[in-house]
DNA sequence: TCAACGGTTGAACAGTTGTTCAACTATGGC
DNA sequence: GCCATAGTTGAACAACTGTTCAACCGTTGA
């Protein structure tokens, strides 16, 4: 039988509350998998993700193609690195960015096919 | 040739620009494809997903198994529903969530692989 | 008809996020 | 060494997001 507590709702369906808990992962808890998904809930960062997984590319020429300033661009790029899904590459004054592996192409089709129904 | 413009950058690589111009989607914009992340870019979003993935769900049953209330498990509801991500179907006054097609899984899957190195 | 319960909603609040700006580091050419 | 250029960083700011709270709606049962 479920306690009362001081809370708003009572447990209906205790049997499905049960089987649910064990099916979840130890800890429950998806902060990384959530913070993996933040990178793809932005406009700017999925554009940049997609360009380069066209084309290795460094900042100005991001800042170029997205019409954007470099600051804004590095700021993005940041969190990307990271996350591990960009990697980077300093040729004299230019610095390279490149996807980290192709989890990134998976992850866009993956929600492309989902918003294609 | 480029023209100048009061940026903050020159365009270094323009080949690689207009490469990646050609490829990008028509209009370049990814504001459905990052909604759609926005959805699984939180924690509780995430864990009610994994439930409803596990099994059929009330906000009662929701709330008692993340320790939340009901209106912030209805809060976090509305977006997703709005994404077609879950559906819903009332039985009396109880109203039932589950998800509205296995895109939800594949989406999970492809982000945990990736965490999972 | 009324109370009880499951669920939704809107306003409010704190916490977070994305861009800008200015200052900074790092490398290369003179 | 000095300057120009590629890139990074931190503070600031507005815009957005998640939770709480209180009020509300919908259905059921007495």
């Amino acid at each position: 039988m479920a306690e009362k507590l001081s809370r708003d709702y009572d447990v209906i369906h205790e049997d499905v509350i049960n089987k649910v808990r064990t099916l979840m992962p130890a800890g429950m808890d998806f902060s990384d998998l959530a913070e993996l998904y933040k990178m793809f809930a932005d406009n700017t960062r999925l554009k940049i993700l997609w360009a380069l997984n066209c084309n290795e590319m460094c900042v100005c020429d991001l800042a170029a193609l997205l019409g954007m300033s470099k600051s804004a661009i590095s700021h993005q790029l940041k969190p990307l690195r990271i996350a591990n899904l960009v990697k980077y590459n300093r040729n004299g004054k230019v610095v390279y960015y490149s996807l980290a592996d192709d989890h990134v192409k998976s992850i866009f089709d993956t929600g492309l096919e989902h918003i294609n129904e």
